[in-house]
DNA sequence: TTAATTCCTACTAAGTCGATAGGGTTACTA
DNA sequence: TAGTAACCCTATCGACTTAGTAGGAATTAA
C-alpha cells in the first residue's frame, strides 16, 4: 500500500526546482538528478510527467532545463503525487478485476463508505502541504543536525 | 497506491462473521465465501491470517468453522487491514531498495514529515471505524436484517 | 470409519516497479 | 550552418507482488 518511489523522486525534484530554479535560471536534469539522488534517465520521465501535468515548464536546446510552472504556494504535494501516480494516484480502495458475483450488497456499500473516508483523509493530508511549506521546512531544518531515525 | 483485494475480502469476511457467526454458531469458509463473493480457496488463507492475528477463532473438524475472537466493537477496520497487509499495512511512504547516495538531506527530512502525517491521517481514518460501526451501517442501509445462512 | 472441515505448502499467470538502452528532436552557439 | 547540449520518446528487462489454484495432511463429529 505504499506510494511508488516515483512520488518521492517527483517531490524531491519539485522541491529542488523551487530551491534552485527560477524564471531566468533553469535547472538541468543532470543537476536535479545529482542533488536528489535519482537516476538521471529515470528522472527524465518523472519530469516529463510533471510537465504534462502543467506543474513544470521546460526549455530545450543547449541552454535548456526545467523550472516550476506555478508559484510554489500554488502547488500541493497531492498535485505532484497525482501527476506521477495517475489520476487515481491517491485512491486507496481495492479494485476487483472481475466483477463480484454474489457479494453482499449492504456490506460492499458499507466498505465503499469506509474507503471513501480514508481517501478523503489521505488526500486532505497531502493537499494541505504546498511546495512552499516544504521549502520552508527545508530551510528551517538546514544546519540543524538530524536526530530522527 | 491501492490496498489489495485481500483487504476487501478480509473486511467482508470479518463483517460476515459479525453478522452470521457467534460463540455457539460457527460460520464455514464455504458459506463466508458464498456470501462475500470471495474465492473459497483464497478466503482460506485470508481467514488464516486473521486467525494468526488474533482477530478470529476457528474450530477444526466436521462441525468446524470460524467466529470473531473479540467483540465487534473492539475490532477496528485498521486492525483487519494490518492483519492481511502486514505490519506496515497502512504505511504509505515510498521505500528505497538501494540507499540514497546523494539525496539532499534537508528535503528528505521534509518529505519524511509529510509521509508521516499522511500515514497518521490514513490510520486514524481506518482505526476510527469498528466492525460494530460497519454492521450498523449494513443494517441501516438494508432496512431489514439479513437472516440468510 | 467415514465425511466434513480447517490447515499447510507449493506453484503459477499476470501485472507492477524501478530502472536501462538507444535513439530522435529541438535549439543555442560558434 | 555545423556541432553539441539538452529535452523527448519507445521499448525492454529483471525482480517482485498480486490473486489466485492445486493437492493433500490433520482434526473432529457422527
Amino acid at each position: 500500500m505504499r506510494f511508488s518511489l516515483k512520488s518521492e523522486y517527483a517531490l524531491l525534484a519539485s522541491l529542488d526546482l523551487a530551491l534552485h530554479a527560477s524564471a531566468s535560471k533553469l535547472a538541468r536534469t543532470s543537476d536535479v538528478a545529482r542533488r536528489t539522488g535519482a537516476p538521471a534517465k529515470f528522472l527524465e520521465t518523472v519530469l516529463g510527467q510533471l510537465r504534462r501535468a502543467g506543474l513544470v515548464e521546460s526549455e530545450r536546446g543547449s541552454r535548456g532545463g526545467h523550472r516550476l510552472a506555478l508559484a510554489p504556494s500554488r502547488i500541493g504535494a497531492g498535485d505532484v503525487v497525482r501527476a506521477v501516480e495517475g489520476p487515481d494516484g491517491v485512491a486507496v480502495r481495492p479494485v476487483r478485476r472481475r466483477p463480484a458475483p454474489g457479494a453482499a450488497a449492504g456490506s460492499v456499500r458499507a466498505l465503499h463508505h469506509l474507503w471513501t473516508e480514508a481517501e478523503r483523509a489521505l488526500a486532505a493530508s497531502l493537499d494541505g502541504v504546498s511546495l512552499e511549506d516544504l521549502t520552508r521546512r527545508v530551510q528551517e531544518s538546514s544546519g540543524v543536525p538530524d536526530f530522527s531515525i
